[in-house]
DNA sequence: AAAAAAT
């Protein structure tokens, strides 16, 4: 199967061409049609099948198609952060690039100079908005958009917008869009949370599921059993091995990326920080410089963890195992994108054992260990849990407690229980 | 349990 199969129009093969697509992915295949054919749709997909180019193609297609006196603001894709707004919208800039569709990200952190951008390319009539929804809100409410004709509403990264407690927001700004509408959306993972939403917003909705929470083919995965204090020796002991020239180190905390990236400056190496407390201009520059390979080592929270589509990542390391496991796959995904190799090193200490057993137990594989540096000493043995239970063993039965109110005068509050 | 997102 190629692109050809689909129809699509010249203008848009040719961005196609220009993007170095070729094959259409799994994803794409089976999500087309589905949007060509204007029906809503559920994707269960991870990011790095192809997804974005999936909903864009099929949508950006349908804009060409439309009559001239047509092509008023046709579409809103939402995304959870800024930089995967900003992303889609660059993604847009290279398919559509011969089509002359028009589109705008449109999110917060910017300076005035921002906002007057944001409002002057909505008054000249962007056909494509793609958004964070806290600024969307804010203009909406002012009255800045008009979503009168809207065609298509995309949620990218779904789940994740509802773990970052958008819900109420996403159920605002439909409030604002026609019924009649296509609405699509696409999300890792399917807990109950969004079949709700999706029961809620689409109509007789379409399904298809690519995603096997299964990390690439081509990462090479590796962990260390470590204490905390050995961490900074063994990042840098990987690190000046010198075979990594693009590295993404993710940390679970702004204060240990800052700290890390103190850490790591001080031994000379490159390398920046990357996270919300920085401004929105300082956000991009960072990725920009690391985009463009002038920046060899970024750390970050798990804002980069999502859909940050960076060519040629060599290594991620997992400075701290993520508290999701869902995100170890995002994490480790930044490298070994579009079907080149590459490296994901886990630190794990005595503490987050559990939470790496429940990572490989979610990938169904487990992660070779390597053993600790000699000038490091030794780290943690497997199976230590930081004074739990090992996970291994069977679970003992839980003891029920007797239900006892403590002699608590009915109606007075209880003393903090200490769970 | 942490991060992100409007001002």
């Amino acid at each position: 199967m190629t692109f050809d199969d689909f129809d699509f129009d010249e203008e848009l093969l040719d961005g196609l061409h220009s993007m170095g697509f070729d094959q259409p992915t799994p994803i794409q295949a089976q999500a087309i049609p589905v949007i060509l054919n204007n029906k809503d749709l559920i994707a269960c997909a991870q990011t790095g099948t192809g997804k974005t180019a999936a909903y864009l193609l099929p949508v950006l297609n349908k804009i060409i198609d439309a009559t001239p006196d047509n092509r008023h603001l046709n579409t809103l894709i939402l995304a959870p952060t800024r930089e995967l707004a900003i992303q889609i919208d660059q993604q847009i800039e290279g398919l559509g690039y011969f089509t002359g569709v028009s589109s705008i990200a449109i999110y917060g952190g910017g300076d005035g100079a921002a906002w007057s951008q944001q409002r002057k390319a909505l008054a000249e009539g962007s056909e494509v908005i793609i958004a964070t929804p806290g600024r969307l809100i804010a203009l909406l409410q002012m009255g800045e958009i008009n979503f009168g004709n809207l065609q298509h509403l995309i949620l990218d990264e779904a789940d994740r917008m509802l773990d970052m407690g958008f819900y109420d927001d996403i159920i605002r700004i439909i409030s604002y869009l026609p019924n009649k509408r296509q609405t699509l959306l696409f999300s890792a993972t399917m807990p109950p949370k969004i079949r709700t939403l999706a029961n809620t917003i689409l109509n007789k909705p379409e399904q298809i599921s690519i995603a096997v929470a299964k990390p690439a083919e081509g990462i090479l995965q590796l962990a260390y059993l470590v204490y905390d204090e050995q961490k900074i020796a063994l990042l840098k002991n990987i690190l000046k091995e010198g075979e990594y020239n693009s590295v993404i180190i993710f940390a679970s905390t702004k204060e240990n990326v800052k700290k890390l990236d103190e850490e790591l400056r001080r031994n000379r190496l490159i390398a920046k920080a990357f996270h919300s407390d920085l401004d929105q201009k300082e956000r991009e520059g960072i990725l920009r410089e690391f985009k463009n390979k002038a920046l060899p080592i970024l750390i970050g929270t798990d804002i980069l963890s999502r859909g940050i589509d960076v060519e040629g990542i060599s290594l991620v390391v997992n400075y701290n195992v993520p508290h999701d496991p869902e995100d170890y796959i995002h994490r480790i995904g930044r490298t070994a994108r579009a079907e080149t190799t590459g490296t994901a090193i886990t630190f794990i200490n005595d503490k987050d054992q559990r939470k790496f057993v429940a990572i490989e137990r979610m990938i169904g594989k487990e992660i070779p260990k390597l053993s600790l540096p000699a000038a490091l000493g030794a780290g943690p043995s497997y199976g230590q849990t930081g004074g739990g239970a090992s996970t291994t063993e069977a679970k003992p039965q839980r003891k029920k407690k007797p239900f006892r109110p403590r002699g608590n005068k009915p109606g007075t509050p209880r003393s903090k229980s200490g769970n």
